[in-house]
DNA sequence: AAGTGTGAATTGATTCACAGCC
DNA sequence: GGCTGTGAATCAATTCACACTT
């Protein structure tokens, strides 16, 4: 950090916004989304400037945590002031890609894959549902969500022509691991797993999971100790049973 | 916390055990069901012993982070053999409250909703599906995944009369805070909440959401900084527009 | 020899608290 | 006076590495 030629600033300020972009810690990407949630609540409800106090509690979070968080994306904030809403919602919005359109396709259209397809937020938020893939042949031809379901055969030929990288797996638990290879196979690179079972990939193959018996165990979890921890069984060698 | 006559022991012995029960990481926690699941699916295999190593491989952890896991829970392995699996299911199981039944309610009976409601391992994990609850009229009295569909306006009398401590929101983000809100007040102490939206709930009551978007979100970052880190315009002030 | 259980070390996330700027 | 930005401190999670048990 030794700042001693005048012409040292350019490589200077590069280095720093690569290195502020690139050290975001996975935490602080995994708030992002929902920073940029309730700032677009507020853009929409005219609010122009917004306090980290105020912004941390409309998002549920400390506001150190949230002051912590922005400033890995820069010093986008006035001291005394607050943070200019749209400026702030520009900057996350890059951060994420949200200026982009990320072609996705979901795999899978039962009850699940019709929820995803027609969830608003999807196409809103920098996602394109690009195609639509089910193993059965009675759904062919089916449009859902303005997309035709296709067979899984065509996976690969969609992926490539649409440009997909993300893929979401909303089918039984069974044909997911399949699924999963055939997404790989065919190019994708990130893919969201609404299948209870651990998927294996390559390595350069980001899998996020969605577990909803997982979240309500961990719910049941607390609720147990909350409502009764002295009536748990002991459940240790020798006493009861 | 003096330990000066032999006579503690027994009393040192319950202390230890609620410690070790009280005490598990959240993050620990959080991944219990997914050790669980893992286990059904070897016992299921019909294999009765397993090592760290193994165990750790097919859940997609690192060993060492298993057996801290697992040394919290108690000391349930054998040096030298490894786990019995079994056994092991039957403490993670209690640990979970499995062996309850907890009565869940599931408010929105959309393609979401019923995607939970057909959901396997909801009724096999530990839950129940006691009730589904929707504002629409048109949806009343139908019967999904054995269960009728009832009005909103019920659901203080199911909660009561089902136990339920467990509520999912399954509603477009409208009417998230709206329901959440009637849990609240029927009792229910656990809410798992698919909308996205922030809710605000007294603090006694747990909540846990499922974000759709933001996981997306989440991918598309990672996918942004793999594919082209360099492409991302600087965004720094001065430059540009 | 194999493999658990766990202190110690490390890495990461959160909170504190206040200097610096408006 | 108000509020951001951030080092320093704290707390939590993960990994290391090896003593201990079978």
């Amino acid at each position: 950090m030794f700042r001693t030629f005048g012409e040292t600033d350019v490589a200077e300020r590069e280095f720093d916004a690569r290195r502020a972009r690139a050290g975001i810690p996975e935490a602080t990407v995994a708030r992002l989304p929902l920073y940029h949630r309730v700032l677009v609540g507020l853009a929409d409800d005219g609010v122009s400037t917004v306090s980290s106090d105020a912004l941390a509690a409309t998002a549920g979070v400390s506001p150190a945590k949230l002051r912590k968080d922005l400033s890995f994306l820069g010093s986008y904030g006035t001291r005394g002031v607050g943070y200019d809403v749209r400026h702030l919602l520009t900057e996350i919005g890059l951060e994420l890609g949200i200026t982009l359109e990320w072609p996705v396709v979901v795999v899978g259209v039962g009850h699940l894959g019709h929820a995803l397809a027609n969830y608003g937020g999807f196409t809103s938020r920098g996602f394109r549902l690009a195609a639509l893939v089910d193993s059965d042949p009675s759904r062919h031809g089916e449009v859902v969500s303005g997309v035709k379901v296709r067979p899984a055969a065509d996976l690969a030929e969609l992926v490539r022509d649409e440009q997909v990288v993300i893929g979401v797996i909303a089918t039984p638990s069974e044909a997911a691991q399949e699924v999963a290879d055939a997404l790989v196979a065919a190019g994708v690179r990130s893919i969201l797993n609404f299948a209870p079972v651990v998927l294996s990939v390559p390595s350069e193959v980001e899998v996020r999971k969605v577990d909803l018996a997982s979240e309500l165990q961990i719910l049941a979890f607390h609720e147990q100790r909350k409502s009764a921890p002295h009536l748990i069984p002991p459940a240790v060698g020798g006493v009861g049973s």
